[in-house]
DNA sequence: GCCAGCCTGTTG
DNA sequence: CAACAGGCTGGC
């Protein structure tokens, strides 16, 4: 579900509410949601500080521990002030972690159970894979378009979009921005990258961080269900030029959006503009 | 590289 | 009822 500027959004509408706060438990309602491969305890120690890498989001606790949380499709964190509201927690079948602070609580809920905690220590950890094999992150800087054409040109037999989807290429990306950046690049998701010429994947590489900086300043796209960690809806969606858009008019050309499949995934893209 | 599989809900 | 969904992994 979320991409960058979705977890961004979370990130800061979070970090005011949980950085300070000390943890009084970390509960896991189904067994896989909770990865803690080394028996580590989160009880008694603090919220220092909230980053994100990609699409990961990371809690900085006390005695150099970090809570990695990804929410892969249906996942969501939500804040809540008071502590002691369990009341929803029998009934609320989606609930599947909660951390409780010394003020207020923050609950993981995923409808799919692809979403997962990692309680990890800082610094070289041998998984989770994706995190550890994570490229440059699409929007904090230093970002370097340069490397990224270089990164993308290494693979020329590859479709342009299934390489902007590949989290070990550019982290942060997913179905949504990848169209979106195509679009804006006017390039054919399909296209061979072998077949694009340098100064175009330049264009597409430097047009990326201000694709990301917009949706992030619209809290991030709803689509479906998506809301950030306060529960709000991001307004993106009101400037997606192609995702979801199929059958109706290009904004660039007004002929219909077409919406196809490449990499495995629904592909939203105009054939007029996109070559 | 591709594709099934992981899950459950929603949509056509 | 089948197809699809904002992600990622592992097996071929």
């Amino acid at each position: 579900m979320p991409e960058l500027p979705e977890v961004e959004t979370i990130r800061r509408g979070l970090a005011p509410h949980l950085v300070g706060r000390e943890i009084r438990a970390l509960e896991a309602f189904t067994p896989e949601v909770l990865e803690n491969p080394l028996g580590l305890s989160a009880t008694g120690r603090r919220i220092r500080a909230l980053s994100r890498q990609g699409k990961y989001l990371l809690l900085h606790l006390d005695d150099a521990v970090d809570l990695l949380v990804h929410l892969r499709m249906t996942g969501k964190l939500l804040w809540l002030a008071d502590a002691d509201d369990t009341s929803r927690a029998e009934r609320d079948p989606f609930l599947r972690a909660r951390l409780t602070l010394d003020q207020g609580q923050l609950r993981f809920e995923d409808v799919r159970r692809f979403g997962r905690l990692y309680l990890l220590p800082q610094g070289e950890r041998p998984f989770p894979k994706g995190y550890r094999e994570l490229g440059p992150d699409a929007f904090e800087p230093p970002y370097d378009p340069g490397a990224l054409v270089a990164r993308l040109a290494a693979h020329p037999e590859a479709r342009i979009k299934a390489l902007l989807l590949r989290q070990d290429i550019l982290a942060g990306l997913g179905n949504i921005y990848a169209d979106e950046a195509l679009f804006r690049a006017r390039l054919n998701p399909a296209r061979p990258c072998g077949t694009i010429s340098r100064r175009k994947l330049f264009e597409l590489a430097r047009l990326i961080p201000p694709l990301l900086a917009e949706a992030i300043g619209q809290g991030g796209t709803s689509f479906r269900d998506y809301v950030d960690g306060l529960g709000q809806k991001g307004r993106f969606v009101l400037t997606l030029a192609v995702y979801g858009r199929q059958g109706l008019p290009c904004p660039r050309c007004g002929r219909p959006i077409e919406k196809t499949v490449v990499a495995g995934r629904g592909t939203h893209y105009c054939r007029h503009c996109q070559r």
